[in-house]
RNA sequence: GGCGGAGUAGCUCAGUUGGUCAGAGCAUACGGUUCAUACCCGUAGUGUCGCGAGUUCGAGUCUCGCCUCCGCUACCA
């Protein structure tokens, strides 16, 4: 039996568009993750992929008049490109739709409904026509609609959906939480997931009926499992279940799951475990739920024009210092994982990248690697010297790197990792400065100039196969001038810090700089704009964007994650045709009454127009009962209803802020009520 | 409104159970060096450690109150 695989995930995006700086980071983590993992001998199963069945997709298709099944063919060779410019060494890239998902789906629905944690709801409630509302089965007594000035009998709706006995789990999901923390990580993301689910936990609606695209329920066929069912199960799928038993036996469960915090807690640390045990089935090891990125302060928005592809952003790096692209893309998975500690919030600067690539990649990495081959070449005709055994400033200072590292990397801790590595770096440098080999060689201490340069070169291997994780192909470069007789990619962890030098008399290469120092232009600092900060941002770099099936219309950009998480432009203005969607009306107030069991929630039955309706207004502190019955209020009136303390409530009131509470908008003259407001 | 977190040098932040804790990196100034990518090394700073009070021999470090910001949440619709 095989040794069971180090298995990371990333959530599965859906598609839309490339891949942006903040989407590419949760890919990058579980990239470093895995490459670390595998230098320390493990086998790893990564694995990311595309969320395909959501009604976006279908409506994004339709709205280009093609199938979705080809709108999807043309955007997922885009996402693997993106994943390839970022050096993104995945073992296996799931779409929802391929049929060993669909399958498993199916499957996991299937012995759900026989265990009983499935069931078909008989979405039963009350619903009164005149109002348009929804009643619960304990709110209609009487078969009368509870609205006091209505009274009309109401009617039994019934729709079936198919519902997963979430609640069940509640107590199981805590005892799961608290018998070991750091399965959820950050703490305080994992403090806000205790805290939803002691709030309690209702079953969840897992199909829908009428859709036109998804997985279709088993012996359902007009309803399809609701898009976040299917998606957790990817995980399940690539593992090999349910049908490769000795696959999913030595894969499953996963060791690391990565995700933006937007979806960790409803959905990763509670829906998902919840899932996993009705189905019998491991529960994974950890949850990372990793914070935002900004870009230059703002949200990262396609409209803003600041989501920038990575690749685009590697060639905007790469022309300002001259290194290779591929270097380039490196130094941003180096930028994003270094920046801020792993769960933060952050915000994503062209001028902090180039800044963390001419101090920590440039000067400290790049400058060691310089002058110590350099100073062979000078010295000792470009031949190794060789490395003196015993004690040494810099075999410590590598021992307790690899050291630190190894353990920053055990809870993800990327940005303490690389502060270790710089360390030591700064380190080395600083005993180079002090024990001045060149000066040694002048006074004819030759053997010992010798030793120090050794030293020097040996902290370069170590260094390179301890960054390899973070940056490959710069590692790669760098391997390629230190005279190694193996290639990088056999190396391993515990070769790293084990000093045991490189070939004495190897010849080196001419050295090349693999991180070209980013030069300010003369008179002034920062150069280069910030990416999609300026005006010019409304052109996007047209050669370097992929052909973007969906126009360039304003729609919202995809989320860091998904699926279906939303997210919204943040500009601060709107268009014309935003406000154009808000109907505000007048309405008159008929009755008022506070809501039981609360202080600030008042309950108005106003008439707008022809219609009545009921609104709750947060104004209980500022306004009594009585005094609002017959005033005139500007209700928004196609705001979604929403159901607070049991009451439905079916619009909301404009209200001013004012020092001592809200204080009601109403018409300057006279109208009936029902009028448009403009 | 509730719960939680945060307010420390120009910037980003570290600061364990209260007593060299007033720090690091970047930025700045000066000096050293020259093997090196104007790099590296060293030195120097500035800070009322959010505000006020309290406990203590002694508090960024504990208690109470207040202010500001952020996250989650709610009777914010």
């Amino acid at each position: 039996m095989a040794e069971k695989r180090f298995y990371i995930t990333t959530p599965i995006y859906y598609v839309n568009g490339t891949p942006h700086v903040g989407s590419a980071y949760t890919t990058i983590a579980a990239d470093v993750t895995a490459r670390f993992e595998r230098l320390r001998g493990r086998e790893v199963f990564f694995l990311t992929g595309t969320d395909e069945n959501a009604t976006k997709v279908y409506e994004a298709a339709q709205e280009q008049g093609v199938a979705p099944e080809a709108y999807l063919e043309q955007l997922i060779p885009v996402w693997k490109e993106a994943w390839r410019d970022l050096h993104i060494g995945y073992d296996d890239f799931i779409r929802t739709t391929e049929p060993r998902h669909v399958e498993a789906v199916q499957e996991f629905f299937r012995r759900l409904q026989e265990s009983g944690d499935i069931y078909l709801g008989q979405y039963e409630g009350w619903y009164c026509v005149a109002c348009e509302t929804f009643w619960r089965e304990s709110d209609v007594t009487d078969g009368l609609c509870p609205n006091d000035w209505c009274r009309r009998p109401v009617r039994k709706m019934t729709e079936e959906t198919y519902f997963f006995r979430l609640s069940k789990y509640q107590d199981a999901i805590l005892r799961w939480i608290e018998a070991k923390p750091d399965r959820l990580l950050p703490d305080f993301r994992r403090n806000e997931v205790v805290a939803f689910i002691k709030q309690g936990l209702r079953d969840q609606s897992i199909s829908r009926p009428g859709e036109e695209w998804g997985i279709p329920v088993p012996g359902a066929e007009n309803q399809v499992v609701y898009v976040w069912f299917d998606a957790l199960i990817n995980y399940l799928t690539a593992a090999g279940w349910p049908n490769d038993a000795e696959t999913f036996q030595n894969t499953w469960p996963a060791d690391i799951h990565f995700m933006a915090k937007d979806i960790f807690v409803r959905f990763h640390c509670t829906l998902w475990p919840a899932m996993l045990m009705a189905a019998g089935l491991p529960l994974p090891c950890r949850l990372i739920g990793h914070g935002f990125w900004t870009a230059e302060g703002r949200k990262i928005s396609k409209s803003l024009g600041n989501a920038i592809a990575p690749g685009d952003l590697a060639r905007m790096l790469s022309d300002a210092s001259g290194c290779e692209p591929d270097v380039a893309a490196d130094a941003i998975r180096y930028y994003l994982l270094r920046e801020v500690p792993f769960g933060q919030d952050a915000d994503f600067s062209f001028d902090g990248l180039k800044l963390r690539f001419n101090t920590d990649l440039a000067n400290d990495i790049g400058n060691l690697c310089n002058r110590t081959f350099s100073l062979i070449h000078r010295l000792f005709g470009g031949k190794v010297p060789a490395l003196p055994g015993g004690d040494s400033p810099v075999r410590d200072a590598l021992k307790r790197a690899a050291e630190t590292m190894a353990q920053e990397m055990e809870e993800q801790r990327y940005s303490n990792a690389l502060q270790a590595l710089s360390d030591a770096i700064k380190e080395v440098n600083k005993h180079l400065n002090d024990r001045a080999p060149w000066n040694l060689h002048k006074e004819g201490k030759t053997d010992e100039a010798a030793g120090v340069i050794a030293e020097s070169l040996e902290s370069v291997r170590a260094f390179t196969i301890l960054y390899s994780p973070f940056l490959p192909v710069a590692a790669e470069r760098i391997w390629a001038q230190i005279g190694a007789a193996e290639p990088l990619s056999a190396q391993t962890w515990d070769r790293a810090a084990a000093w045991e030098g490189l070939p004495a008399g190897a010849e080196l290469p001419q050295p090349t700089p693999v991180f070209p120092r980013i030069e300010a232009p003369k008179g002034q600092k920062a150069a280069g704009k910030a990416p999609g900060a300026g005006k010019d941002a409304s052109k996007p770099n047209k050669k370097a964007s992929v052909p973007a099936p969906s126009e360039e219309s304003g729609k919202p950009t995809v989320s860091q994650t998904e699926p279906s998480a939303e997210s919204k432009d943040e500009s601060n203005f709107i268009s014309i045709d935003d406000f154009a969607k808000v109907q505000l009306r007048t309405a008159r107030v008929l009755a008022a009454e506070r809501v039981e069991g609360t202080t600030k929630l008042l309950r108005l039955d106003v008439e707008m127009g022809e219609e009545d309706r009921t609104v709750l207004a947060g104004i209980a502190e500022s306004y009594a009962p009585e005094e609002l019955v017959g005033k005139t209020v500007i209700v928004v009136a196609n705001l979604e209803p929403k159901k607070m303390r049991g009451v439905v409530s079916q619009g909301m009131l404009l209200a001013a802020s004012g020092p001592d509470g809200p204080v009601l908008v109403a018409p300057e003259k006279a109208v009936d009520s029902g009028s448009e407001v403009r």
